[in-house]
Formats: C-alpha cells, sequence, structure tokens
DNA sequence: AAACCGTGGTG
DNA sequence: TCACCAAGGTT
C-alpha cells in the first residue's frame, strides 16, 4: 500500500511534530473558535487564499456569530458582506446552509457526515473538514493539498489528476491513525504541509519533515507529464462579466439603473445574458424594467 | 464528466 | 508579463 520503510507511524510522527512547531496561528483554530466558525472559514476558503479570507471572516463573524444571526438577513447583505472574495454564490449558499441549519438542526451546526453533506454549498470536502477540525471526528479530509502531498510523497508524481480516484481515496484512508483526535489533527497537519511546504509551484524541499522518504523526491522530482491541466480563461468570459455587473451592485446602496451597469460591459447580448444568469442565480433582483440591486 | 463559477497575488 | 494557482461545489 504505502511502500514506507517505517509504515505510516514514522510519516503521522514527523507531520505531527512539524505540524507542532510550524502551525499558523488561525482565528477558526483557536480553542475557543465555534463549528459555526469553523464553517464559515470553510465555505471562504473555497477556492481564496487564507490571507483575502482572514479580514472577511473577522467582519462576518463579528456581524453574524451565529447560524441564527445569518439565517435572519437577507441574502443580499450575505452578498454584499461577502465582498470581494470571489464566487459569491457562496455566499447564497452559506446563507442557505445557515437557514437549514436553523430549521433543521435547532440552530446548531450538525455534527454527522451525512447531515452536513446535506447543506447547501457542503460536499465531500467541506463535510469532512468541519466534522473533522470542529467535532474532533476520524475522516478522511481531503483537499488540494493533502491530494498534493499525498500524490507527491507516496505516489511519485508531481501532481494529482483532474478529479479524486477511489486509489487516492483509499491511500488516504489507509493512512488515517486509528485514534480519533489524532486523525483529526492529522487531517490538518497534511493540510498545512501542503499549504505552507510542498506547495504547488515552488516546494520548499529543504524545510520539509519527510523529504527524506518522499517517493517524488527519490525519483528524482520528474517533471508532471500527464494531460495538460487547462487554466480557466477569463478576459472576455462570462464569469468577468458577472463579476462587473455585480460589483456595480455591490459597491452602491441604493438601486442602480441599467445605464451603470451598460457603463461596465459593452458587449449587449453578452451583458443581458449574464444579468439574466445573475437574477436567475438569485444574485441579483430586478425591481423594475430598468433597475437593479443585491437581493 | 467536463464546464462553469470570481478575484487577486505571484514567480 | 502572464500563466498559474488558491481549504471546492454544482450541474
Amino acid at each position: 500500500m504505502t511502500d514506507l520503510p517505517e509504515g505510516p507511524a514514522g510519516l503521522h510522527q514527523r507531520v505531527l511534530t512539524w505540524y507542532d512547531d510550524h502551525a499558523r496561528v488561525l482565528p477558526w483554530r483557536e480553542p475557543d473558535a465555534s463549528p459555526w466558525a469553523v464553517m464559515v472559514s470553510e465555505f471562504m476558503l473555497q477556492q481564496t487564499p487564507v490571507a483575502r479570507v482572514l479580514p472577511v471572516f473577522a467582519a462576518w463573524m463579528d456581524t453574524w456569530p451565529t447560524p441564527a444571526g445569518l439565517a435572519a438577513a437577507s441574502t443580499g447583505d450575505a452578498v454584499r458582506a461577502w465582498g470581494r472574495l470571489g464566487y459569491p454564490r457562496r455566499a447564497l449558499r452559506l446563507h442557505g446552509a445557515a437557514t437549514a441549519i436553523v430549521t433543521e438542526h435547532g440552530g446548531e451546526v450538525p455534527s454527522s457526515l451525512e447531515e452536513l453533506r446535506a447543506l447547501p454549498g457542503v460536499g465531500d470536502y467541506t463535510a469532512a473538514a468541519v466534522a473533522s477540525f470542529a467535532f474532533g471526528q476520524r475522516h478522511v479530509v481531503l483537499d488540494t493539498n493533502v491530494r498534493r502531498v499525498l500524490a507527491r510523497s507516496l505516489t511519485g508524481v508531481e501532481f494529482p489528476g483532474a478529479s479524486v480516484t477511489r486509489a487516492e481515496r483509499d491511500l488516504a484512508t489507509g493512512l488515517l491513525p486509528d485514534d480519533e483526535p489524532t486523525a483529526a489533527t492529522w487531517a490538518v497537519a497534511v493540510m498545512e504541509l501542503g499549504a505552507l511546504v510542498c506547495t504547488a509551484a515552488t516546494p520548499r524541499c529543504g524545510s520539509c519533515p519527510v523529504s527524506d522518504l518522499c517517493a517524488w523526491q527519490r525519483a528524482g522530482m520528474p517533471a508532471y507529464d500527464g494531460p495538460p491541466r487547462r487554466g480557466q480563461a477569463w478576459a472576455g468570459t462570462d464569469r468577468q462579466c458577472r463579476g462587473r455587473l455585480l460589483g456595480v451592485l455591490r459597491d452602491a446602496h441604493e438601486p442602480v439603473h441599467r445605464s451603470r451597469l451598460e457603463a461596465v460591459w459593452s458587449d449587449a447580448v453578452q451583458r443581458s445574458r449574464c444579468l439574466d444568469s445573475l437574477v436567475h442565480d438569485g444574485l441579483v433582483a430586478r425591481l423594475s424594467a430598468d433597475t437593479y440591486a443585491l437581493p
């Protein structure tokens, strides 16, 4: 399975010790951080770097310290508070999750993987992360950092594949410490190693606690030779157009006339399509034939 | 299953 | 400079 000279225990020990010495101090990792705080952080961290999440997270928790608080707010307030974190549909999903927590779970963030997974915006990763980080449970927490660490250290390739495979999940499962609290710490520790040392672009192998037993390292750090990892186009796309349109509404605190939306995107066909999609998504409200606002 | 969904920092 | 990338989820 893992083909480790010392067995998994050696790997655990090294990574856990490294984490003890190098873990970042983050608000959602404080001992008094609530499950709700952990959940909010996980939503915000989906595809958004820690540095940009920190200030928005602080303001968000100050405004809505509980799920009930957010559920009582309008979705428009949530979208505005989301600021420029990107992927604003996450703000709607977090609002939806808060609403479901109030109506179906008595206002308390549920602790079971199945109940978490059923909330809007919560997929396999986020459900496992909240169950593990907030409730100390033993689960495979497989994010992009963990996948990269396992790909390199155990599989011996520079990058993991496009999607999580059964073999990958089995590998991570076999690596999970038996003890529940240790498994929870292991989950966050491997993730942190991927975030700080085993990074995508320029890994700091000289500072890595497992570099001497890393399969990729021992193979001579062979360059990635899998299928091209396509980046996402941006200039001129609907995503850019939607971002511009929503930005106007987010920065305005009164309904906006369509002329102000026309001013930020010249292609009328695309602009109209994007505005319709924003309304369809619930990110924008059409107040009249020619005025718009956040919902 | 592949495409889509924002934004800004970085080497 | 400009691809690449960042604690994914949904369809």
